[in-house]
DNA sequence: ATGGTTGCAAACACTTTGCACATGA
DNA sequence: TCATGTGCAAAGTGTTTGCAACCAT
C-alpha cells in the first residue's frame, strides 16, 4: 500500500522545535488548503469550518511563532492587516482586484536580477521585497 | 525681479477644489520638504517644529483627502502604519533597512514592462503597484 | 515533570466616525 | 454667507502583553 505524504505538519512543527498542538495544526491545514493568502478572519472562519476552536490571541501567536521560523510568510495588501501564506511556495507575486478583491498569482517576475543591481549599485544586502500589483481584473473592467 | 516659484502648495490645493488651510499647508510643506516617505507621527513632529497644530484627526483627514485628489501617495513598509509621500515624485521603489530604519530610494526598476507582461497574460488592468526592498544597508552589514 | 502553549482580560497603535463649531472663498 | 474644514469625544479594527492554568513531550 502506497501512502504519499508529500508534507506532514506535526513533523513540519517539530522540526522547527515546536510541539504540535491541535492550533497548530488546523492553522496549518487550513492554509495548506488555499492558494490565496488569508488574513486572520479568514483563517478564523475556515478554522470554525473544521471545528477548531481558539482564542484570537492564540492565533496571532501562532502566526508570529511560524512566521519566525520561516514556515509562513506575511504579506501585505494596502489593507491596514497581514495576510499569511506558507512560505514554501515558490516565489511569486499578486494581483488584486481593487473592485471585488479577487487575488492572482502572478509568476516569472524576477525580481532577482533587480535585486542584484540593487545589491551591487547600493551595497545593500536585500533579504526580502514586496511586489504587488492593483486594478481591475479582466470581470471587473466593464 | 525673478522668483522662480516651481510650486505653490495654495494653488496646488485649490487646482484640486481645496481651500488652502494652515493645516492642509502644514502638511505639504512638510512633506515637500523630505524626501522620504513619512508616517503620521513623524509628520506632526515636523508640523510641531513648524509651529503647525492640529489634532491627529485632522491630519489624518488631510492625508486621506489629499490622497484622493493624488496628491499624496500612500506607502506600506509592512509595519502596520502608512508612511505618505508626494505623488508627483518620479516613479520609484524603496530599500528599507531592517535594522537602522534607513530608507534608500530606488529608481529604474522597470516595472512597466512586468505590468505590461501581465496585463497581456492574464487580461487584468494594472493601476498601481507596490515594489519594496527589506534587508540591511550598506553600515548595517558588519 | 516541566517548559512550551493557551485563554482571558486588558492594553496598545493606528485609523475612522459623528456632531457641533469655526473659517476660507 | 455657507459649503467646507476642524476639534473633541468616542468608537472600530488589528494586534500585543501579562499572567495563571494547561498540556505535549
Amino acid at each position: 500500500m502506497f501512502s504519499i505524504k508529500i508534507h506532514n505538519c506535526s513533523d513540519e512543527l517539530r522540526n522547527a522545535d515546536l510541539k504540535a498542538t491541535p492550533a497548530r495544526l488546523g492553522v496549518l491545514a487550513v492554509l495548506e488548503h488555499t492558494d490565496k493568502p488569508l488574513d486572520v478572519q479568514s483563517i478564523t472562519s475556515s478554522l470554525h469550518r473544521l471545528g477548531v476552536m481558539m482564542d484570537r490571541v492564540t492565533l496571532f501567536r501562532i502566526l508570529n511563532t511560524l512566521t519566525q521560523k520561516s514556515i509562513l510568510k506575511p504579506i501585505q495588501f494596502n489593507e491596514g492587516k497581514l495576510r499569511y501564506e506558507y512560505a514554501a511556495k515558490p516565489e511569486h507575486h499578486h494581483f488584486v482586484c481593487e473592485k471585488c478583491g479577487q487575488i492572482e498569482d502572478i509568476e516569472d517576475c524576477n525580481v532577482g536580477s533587480l535585486i542584484k543591481n540593487i545589491s551591487s549599485k547600493k551595497g545593500v544586502l536585500v533579504k526580502r521585497h514586496s511586489l504587488e500589483f492593483f486594478g481591475l481584473c479582466a470581470d471587473c473592467q466593464d
